[in-house]
DNA sequence: TAAATTCCCATAAAATCCCATTTTTTTCTT
DNA sequence: AAGAAAAAAATGGGATTTTATGGGAATTTA
């Protein structure tokens, strides 16, 4: 499974396109399984309730794990009801168009405050869009955060914490 | 597994080329299971926030094992987040060219403020490039610290310290 | 039919490819 | 062991392709 690496600070034309990174493209292109070279590779975009204030892109196969996972639970449990809602109903499917763009409709661009430039960042089988504005103020709270720790602490030692169980 | 292990000073042309030193090269080749004779072997450049002042090359290898460790955090958890957005967002997967060179960006040479001549240096399944002048900088102040050392000290009393618990 | 969306074409900048030369290292030969 | 030959590594430059972006015409939609 190919997987999304990597960040870009694109324009948005008055008609809401913006070119996606194009090591981004290549990962759509190759997890769309109806994709054919000269094909618009297809993807969807979850953009959730009031409360996200960013767009979530799936590829066709990480949305189709999704959906798998959601058809597993039980029929009129209320677990089940809330991700129809966001993978389903606020989600947007669409299409990487041939020059490699894909247009976010207006009413996505008002939601989550996009004006003129739009950021990607990658997010392992997803990568998300932001206004730059508003990324960056989320990630001077995770640095403000980090400032809180000692001054030593490197973040890297959470990644062997997954080597340990839960309570050790 | 195989770790690099080594150092260099290289060219770095007006494109942003470099040469990477032949022995990280079969390294690099013999860490990418996808590698085979004639291909170009990839390899992923992690850049960090804007504190990190050198870019950190992870082989395929490593950095499937540090996806595999991210994923096996919990979904939603701070540390999961911030570790996605460093080693996924905050990189740059490229591959070596049919010459042994490298294409460093040109966003990427700025952060670390690399201009004619760039330096590697082998760092356990990971190499490091750096302006040189200021890994001498660093280097220097290494040198320092451990001059305020007793005559007799010897780091590789280190060595044997991961035997033990941290308290101990 | 006015507004929005899609399609088509155009261009400048950046990244990539291809080939050539120089330099260094290794091997071979005497 | 020295020098010559061969191989590998480092570097340089030009041509080609890809990317990001802009604008207008055609088409759809409300």
């Amino acid at each position: 499974m190919r997987r999304f690496r990597g960040e870009g600070l694109n324009k948005v034309d008055s008609k809401g396109r913006v070119s996606i990174p194009a090591l981004f493209r290549r990962v759509i292109e190759v997890c769309d399984p109806a994709w054919t070279d000269g094909l618009q590779p297809e993807l969807v975009i979850v953009y959730g309730d009031s409360r996200k204030n960013f767009l979530e892109c799936y590829t066709i196969d990480a949305i189709d794990e999704v959906d798998q996972k959601i058809s597993d639970l039980p029929r009129g449990s209320i677990q089940r009801k809330m991700l129809e809602r966001l993978f389903h109903g606020q989600s947007f499917p669409t299409s990487v168009d041939d020059t490699g763009r894909l247009v976010i409709p207006h009413k996505l661009r008002e939601k989550i405050g996009i004006k003129a430039e739009a950021y990607f960042i990658a997010s392992g089988d997803t990568f998300q869009i932001w206004n730059p504005e508003t990324f960056q103020e989320d990630q001077d709270k995770a640095n403000a955060w980090l400032q809180s720790l000692p001054e030593d602490f490197d973040p890297l030692i959470y990644l062997d914490a997954s080597d340990r169980q839960p309570d050790e």
